[in-house]
DNA sequence: CTTAATACGACACTTTTTGTCATATTAAAA
DNA sequence: TTTTAATATGACAAAAAGTGTCGTATTAAG
């Protein structure tokens, strides 16, 4: 028992360093060279990828990334990984997926028979609804790592004009509606651009880097800044009212009076009055925009430039 | 060595039985009884909660659920599983969450300094949007449970018409826009009903189980069957095949032509045509459509009757 | 050609593990 | 009430495993 406790020791101690010699360890642990060696090869047995180079300047090194010591981890807990990786089922891409799976496999072999009944049943009685998209997203690992490092990267971007060479610093990743998103600062332009992942091309990791001064969530959390608050005004009949609560944004701004027609008042962001007029249109007669004129207008507008373009279409069939 | 692996063994050996005795583990291991005995003291002082019972149908049982023996991860192995659990972050309630926190836990102590920071900082460089809720759902876990295990449940369900007892057979669970939903077979109406799980009170698990005939995928797939067929005819401009290749439900179906503009000629549901009308009206002139009339008609009465309800609304102001 | 490292075998010595026996305690069955 | 079969624990000798000290081979840098 002591053994495995010394064995374990040295495992931790390993993973501190890149390189070491058998003697270091003798001395570290006050044991012989050669148990530390006869220690080695057990810990190699466990799976430690250890690599010895012999010679004057030799040492062992541990290929692959650190190890943990082993963990004992409840079936119930391994379940509840299974079901976390199910909410990752959904993107055609992910950082990290490769680990995941081995991950995940280190876990199932383990599993009693039942449990991986349970567990294989499991994606057929679980969905987290998101669209499912078949973009590839090749560089997600690196824009989160280099996020995390607070490196520079240079990619070619797919954007309305053609590809473009960028060089930024990322601030994060974010998923939306199944697609993936990069909010990156840019140096030349002085300020943070929104990427979209699947359009990034030739990534490449510059050694340039700076400690993190904006990080995604603080990003996300400023970003009302860039909102332009307008007020809204809108009567609701009924129906209306059931459809605004159904969405995130109006949930907790409409106010239900007694005969179940509503009202919202509140202040939203200006930047999404094309979102807004689309949302309205939807709901018709359900909802009457009091303010923004704004919003009147856009409405107004395109509906007029609707009935200008479609005019004949219709004529044609009614005739 | 030779100890170690002996204890994982009888870790596993132990995890089959519900209960069992020190004699028969001494003979299915070969050992004496008194080194099963003092091997099971090891088990226990490494977390495995074992419970003896004396007297004559005394023996040992394994409080707790099963616990899986040792296991080596690499660090990057635990990091993309905090990776994971960030796609969970955005749901109020969860099944599992306790497991997910002390399995996260587990994996956290034992990570190096550098690796801990890597991961605390993850929160703040990765989201994964979805609308935050506030509502409770507690029974999340038990719904999939039973919808697992096939079994009947009994509860009360806040409907539009107050609250009415139900029961029926879950067949999952499913989140959309940081909702729970639970479709379920009920018996007395011989279909599937589909339940808001936040709206789920007092669940109680029946005796009642049957081997499942439908999953909560096999009836998520089947849906479509309500699907009413239409033809779909677009161009797009060079935005407008843009726009369209952003949306998950038309990018696999806008072809583009080699000046940039683009042609959607496709099939789609006819349920639903609001959805498309409001999404086309969106697109306005950098999309026309050309069939079906259908939606074309929707758009035209909508534009139309917008266009007399805010008449006024404009007028005011212009003049 | 010396030095410092891995690699590994042999053997005596040390520590740990194991089996045996003894004893206490408990609870069901006879 | 006594017997029986289980846990629980201690003591001690025997067996096994682990350890240190050699020795020898091999390798590569200085």
């Amino acid at each position: 028992m002591a053994k495995s406790r010394r064995l374990v020791d040295m495992l931790m101690f390993i993973n501190t360093k890149r390189m070491f010699t058998a003697k270091e360890l003798a001395e570290e642990f006050g044991l012989s060279v050669r148990t530390v060696q006869r220690y080695l090869l057990d810990l190699s047995e466990l799976g430690l990828p250890l690599y010895g180079e012999k010679g004057r300047s030799g040492g062992y090194k541990v290929l692959k990334n650190r190890i943990l010591p082993p963990i004992l981890f409840t079936e119930e807990e391994a379940i509840s990984i299974f079901f976390a990786y199910q909410a990752l089922q959904y993107y055609h891409d992910l950082p990290f997926d490769a680990e995941i799976h081995t991950a995940l496999q280190k876990f199932y072999v383990y599993l009693s028979e039942e449990t991986k009944k349970k567990v294989d049943k499991m994606s057929a009685h679980i969905a987290f609804w998101n669209p499912k998209r078949n973009l590839n997203t090749p560089y997600l690992k690196e824009l989160l790592e280099a996020s995390l490092a607070g490196k520079y990267i240079e990619f070619l971007y797919d954007s309305k004009a053609g590809q473009t060479r960028k060089e930024v610093k990322p601030l994060g990743i974010y998923a939306h509606n199944g697609l993936w998103y990069c909010p990156a600062y840019s140096c030349d332009k002085q300020k943070v651009l929104l990427f979209r992942a699947d359009r990034i091309h030739s990534l490449k990791v510059l050694e340039k880097d700076e400690q993190m001064s904006l990080t995604l969530k603080e990003w996300l959390e400023k970003e009302p800044i860039n909102t332009q608050p307008i007020l809204l005004k809108v009567t609701l009949t009924h129906e209306g009212v059931r459809q605004c609560k159904g969405v995130p944004w109006l949930e907790n701004h409409v106010k239900v009076a007694r005969d179940g027609n509503g009202y919202i008042d509140t202040i939203t962001d200006g930047n999404e009055l094309n979102y807004m007029a689309s949302f309205f249109y939807t709901l018709g007669a359900h909802a009457f925009i009091e303010e923004p004129q704004e919003l009147i207008g856009k409405i107004f507008c395109h509906a007029e430039e609707t009935l200008r373009r479609y005019k004949n279409e219709v004529g044609t069939k009614d005739e």
